[in-house]
This record gives C-alpha cells, sequence and structure tokens, in this order.
RNA sequence: GGGUCGCUAGCUCAAUUGGCAGAGCAACGGACUUUUAAUCCGUGGGUUCUGGGUUCGAGUCCCAGGCGACCCA
C-alpha cells in the first residue's frame, strides 16, 4: 500500500519538472483560443527540455547596428558577417521552405529574418513553424544577408526563443481603439512609432530642463509630497492616511511653501520637477496628477522670472525640436522665438468688454458685466476672481502667441508681492500659449506678517467651506520669519510644456494617465 | 451636473423592419525557397458591457446600472 503511494507519483512526472507546466492545462477551456494555443506551446518548449523565458539569449549586435553597419550591401548578396540578433517578431511570412520575419527592437528598428531548410534543416524549421508566434521575442544567429527584394536580413544558422508571448498582438495595419491605447500602453508603445517618439520626447524635454538650470547655478532639490498641510495653490488635495503617526496626510498640490523653506536656508536657486495631485476634474485637458517644475531664484522678481522663462522654453524647444519653431503632429508650426508680448490683466478685460475695468471697479458692476457675456460666475465670489473669471472665458482662448499677463489681484494671489506701484495688484504672471496656461510666476511674498495675514484670511475661507483655500501653516510662517531674501518663482506644467511641443493632447503626454478601472 | 453617441470574435469593425451573429486581419490544418498587411485551399473561434423587462423570438425595443467618446454648463 504505502509502496503504491510513493511510487505513483514518480511515474506521473520527473520531481524536477516545472509545477507551472501542470497549472497550465487547468482551466484551458476558459481562455480565448489563441491563447490557449500560447500556453500550449510554452508548455510544449519546457516538455521538449527548452526555455521559454531564458535568462540570456545570444545577441551580439542590436538590429540598429546590424542595419548601420550593413545598410550599403547590395541587393541579394552575402556579407560574409555572423550576428546574433534579438528582437519581438511583429510579422510572420512562413513557406514551405523557407520563412520570413520582421523583428523589432526598443526603438522601433527592425530587421527581417530568413530562416531556409537549407541551412537550419528540417527539424529547426519545423519548429520554428510551430513555436513562433507574433508578438515572441526571439534570438537568431546568422549572416547578414540581402534578400533577393534587397530587404537586409540575418540568414539564420540557428535560433531560439528568447520571450513567448502568451496573448496575442493587436493587428498592426489597424490603428487601435483610442480607449485601448490609453488603458494598454506598452501595446501602444509596440504598435505605434508615435507613441514611442512623445516618451523620447519628453524625456529629451526633462534633460534639457535640468541641463538649463545647470548651466545657470540651479540646484534640483526634492521637497515632500506627503505633507500635513496642503499649500501653495488653490485646489482641493488628495487625503490620505499614515497610520504610524494615526493622523491624516495631503499629496502635495504643489512644492511652493517647501521650496520657500530652501530660499530661507540660503539656497539661492532652486528648482524641483515632480507631480502635483488635485482631487478636481480629470478629462482630456486635466490630469489628477501632473508634472510640475517650480524654481526660484534670489534677488530675482517677475520681470527677471519672465525672461528666464522665455529662455527655458526657447532652449528647451532648440534642444528637442532642434529649433524654436515646435513642428506639431498635425503639420503646423508654433513659433516660440524672439521677445514675448506681455500685457496687463485688467487692460485686456476692459479690451474685451469694450468698459473700463480696473481692480477697483465694484464686484455688482462685474457681476453685471459676467452676466452680459453668460459668463457663470458664483454671485459670493469677489470681484477679483470675477474679473479673473471673465478674463479667462473672453481673453485666454485667443492667446495663441506666448503672452505674459501681468498684474493680479491681491485677492486670487496670497502668496504674491503687492505690486511696488499699483495698489490691489500683485506682480503675478500668468504666461498664455495656444489658449491654455502654461507657466505663472510672481516677485514672492517675502514679509512674514503680511503673509500672516494673508493665510489667515485663506483659513478663514477654508473655515466658510471653500475647500479650495489654503491651510495656515504655521511652521512655514515660522520660517518666513528668519526672513526670505527678495525672490522671484516660477511654476510651469511640464505636461502641457509638451502639449505645446508636440501639439498633443494631455492624455498622449502622460504615459499612463488614471483611467477608470474597467 | 445635463445632452448625444458608442460598447459585438484576440484586434478593427458589419449585422436591413425584432427573424439562423458576420467580415478582414490574427489563430488552427494543408500547399508554397524570396516574402514585405504575401498568396491559395480548408477549419475552428461569441456571456453581443451587466442586470431586469416586453415578445413566439432581442445585438436590435423598454428600464436600471457600468465604462468610454464628444458637446454643453
Amino acid at each position: 500500500m504505502n509502496d503504491h503511494l510513493q511510487s505513483a507519483p514518480a511515474v506521473e512526472k520527473p520531481i524536477s519538472a516545472p509545477t507551472e507546466a501542470a497549472s497550465d492545462t487547468a482551466g484551458l477551456d476558459d481562455i480565448p483560443e489563441q491563447m490557449r494555443v500560447r500556453r500550449a506551446k510554452r508548455s510544449r518548449l519546457l516538455a521538449e527540455g527548452g526555455q521559454p523565458y531564458p535568462v540570456n539569449v545570444p545577441r551580439n549586435a542590436s538590429l540598429r547596428q546590424v542595419r548601420e553597419r550593413f545598410a550599403d550591401l547590395a541587393t541579394d548578396a552575402t556579407s560574409g558577417h555572423i550576428v546574433s540578433i534579438s528582437g519581438r517578431v511583429m510579422f510572420l511570412r512562413t513557406g514551405g521552405k523557407l520563412c520570413f520575419a520582421t523583428v523589432q527592437e526598443g526603438d522601433g528598428t527592425t530587421l527581417q529574418l530568413m530562416l531556409s531548410l537549407a541551412k537550419v534543416g528540417t527539424e529547426a524549421l519545423a519548429e520554428w513553424k510551430s513555436q513562433i508566434d507574433i508578438g515572441d521575442f526571439v534570438s537568431v544567429t546568422g549572416e547578414v544577408i540581402s534578400s533577393k527584394r534587397g530587404e537586409l536580413s540575418v540568414l539564420a544558422d540557428k535560433w531560439m526563443m528568447a520571450a513567448k508571448a502568451l496573448r496575442p498582438l493587436p493587428i498592426t495595419h489597424k490603428p487601435m481603439a483610442e480607449e485601448s491605447r490609453v488603458r494598454r500602453r506598452y501595446l501602444d508603445l509596440i504598435l505605434r512609432p508615435a507613441a514611442r517618439d512623445i516618451v523620447r520626447t519628453r524625456s529629451a524635454t526633462l534633460r534639457s530642463m535640468r541641463s538649463f538650470f545647470d548651466t545657470r547655478d540651479f540646484m534640483e532639490v526634492e521637497t515632500p509630497m506627503l505633507q500635513v498641510q496642503h499649500g501653495g495653490a488653490a485646489a482641493r488635495p488628495f487625503v490620505t492616511h499614515i497610520n504610524a503617526y494615526d493622523i491624516d496626510l495631503y499629496l502635495r498640490i504643489a512644492p511652493e511653501l517647501y521650496l520657500k523653506r530652501c530660499m530661507v536656508g540660503g539656497m539661492e536657486r532652486v528648482f524641483e520637477v515632480n507631480r502635483n495631485f488635485r482631487n478636481e476634474g480629470a478629462d482630456s485637458s486635466h490630469s489628477p496628477e501632473f508634472a510640475m517644475l517650480e524654481c526660484y531664484e534670489a534677488y530675482g522678481d517677475y520681470n527677471s522670472m519672465a525672461t528666464l522663462t522665455r529662455e527655458l522654453v526657447q532652449y528647451v524647444a532648440r534642444q528637442v525640436c532642434g529649433s524654436e519653431v515646435a513642428r506639431h503632429v498635425d503639420g503646423s508650426e508654433h513659433d516660440l522665438s524672439g521677445i514675448w508680448r506681455s500685457i496687463e490683466l485688467y487692460d485686456a478685460i476692459s479690451h474685451a468688454l469694450g468698459e473700463h475695468v480696473s481692480v477697483a471697479t465694484p464686484q455688482k458692476t462685474l457681476l453685471d458685466y459676467a452676466g452680459k457675456h453668460q459668463i457663470d460666475v458664483n454671485p459670493g465670489w469677489g470681484p477679483g476672481k470675477i474679473a479673473e473669471e471673465i478674463f479667462e472665458k473672453l481673453v485666454v482662448p485667443g492667446l495663441l502667441e506666448p503672452t505674459f499677463v501681468r498684474d493680479y489681484p491681491v485677492e486670487t494671489a496670497p502668496l504674491t508681492r503687492d505690486h511696488r506701484q499699483q495698489p490691489g495688484l500683485t506682480e503675478k504672471w500668468d504666461l498664455y500659449v495656444r489658449g491654455f496656461e502654461l507657466a505663472t510666476a510672481y516677485s514672492e511674498l517675502v514679509d512674514p506678517v503680511i503673509q500672516r495675514e494673508r493665510l489667515l484670511a485663506q483659513a478663514r475661507l477654508s473655515a466658510q467651506g471653500d475647500d479650495e483655500a489654503m491651510q495656515l501653516d504655521e511652521e512655514f510662517l515660522q520660517a518666513m520669519e528668519y526672513a526670505m531674501p527678495p525672490c522671484g518663482g516660477m511654476g510651469m506644467g511640464i505636461d502641457r510644456l509638451l502639449m505645446l511641443l508636440t501639439g498633443l493632447g494631455i492624455r498622449e503626454t502622460i504615459l499612463f494617465p488614471l483611467v477608470r478601472p474597467e
């Protein structure tokens, strides 16, 4: 009896057999045919002593290197050079005694593989036909040749699986549906060169921003993204919880208050590139998490930040687009060169309304103007907020060329220094391009007494239920009381900069935008 | 928040008035030693987003819900 029990399993299967092979066959009826087929191929490869996912495969050249080195190989010629290459199979053209495949590597470079009966023999060719699917990674070793049609190819002496794909790739000659592209970006990246280009452009943009700041002696710092209090902007935060302290924390809406602590601490030129989180709308132009640049410069002001910002954008454009004229995906061009236009907020509003409006214009008058232009405003808003709303609706859509809009009301800029000449205004500008806000900058408010009054006013708004108002950050105020040097600060949306450089929508510039679970 | 449209095979999409759920590519079997989205012959593949309802009969009509796109606010 005991003998039976002990010997039975050994007969069925050696103990070293991978357990996955067994689990593979369970529940196969539940999955689509093509996945079933691919899993069976994986199992069979294992059963035959092969490896569907080997740790290493022969590879001594990239596809790009082969293409570059043998660019001049004549049609139907042989090179005499043996290479080992690897890539993902994108096309299969399987014949009786001669098989073709196209493999692709990371940058989108493709190369043709050829397997002939004469070279690899009956068995290896049959194995190729039965094992390889579109989407698999393969390694092939063979001579670099040119086919009779002039296609640069590697004529295989031998091949092996590099990584088996268990799911079929979407078809390559019809575009994926927009939603599929966003939800499964990795497929988008495999199939669509433009998708890979965006990733490269984004990387190049960040690299060039960092190099710009580096040449100007700015230091990159990293400040908290988990914050005890949120501040530095008017926005609803995400709330989370830290178990160790048993208190709620906020995901930051802006790095501003910590970067200013850096300024107090004597770091005279700092910048930070990272994510902010705002618990607001999520649509084709707003992402709940977005990449942001902020920089601060001691002894600067909003004028010096305007120059810095223009030079930054032009520098990035030169580095990324090769020119200060950005060429968009639709073929249109966007000129970012030269000195940019500068207008004053209330002048722009007055011009749009055909009525003189200033920071002194009463709230009731502004409400009337808003009503006349069918602009939906909250009657509880202050005059500054209403004026900005009118501006956003009537003026912003027409701001296509880069335009600095200057001198905002104190009411909506609690972290900004009062205007040195015009009472009631602050030294703040917003930079608009192509109808959206790209950046904002201030002559920073450094008077801790005024700053405390402003934040107390915000706290009162917050208590009255304005969940976008800032909280009173006592530690920030305490830092300010040690004195911060005169300072200019600027913030820029990096996703929006990408939109400006490429002409794409925000969901295209973000690799993995948040999507509701299916 | 309101309105409109959409959701069907692995992917992209059809399906007439409510009447056997289809095509291309992909897959499977076969032929092919120069293919480029190969070609030819054959075969399989469906919880029609989910749950109710009407009906002899629902992908289709009605109700509720889910997800998405666009427009408006």
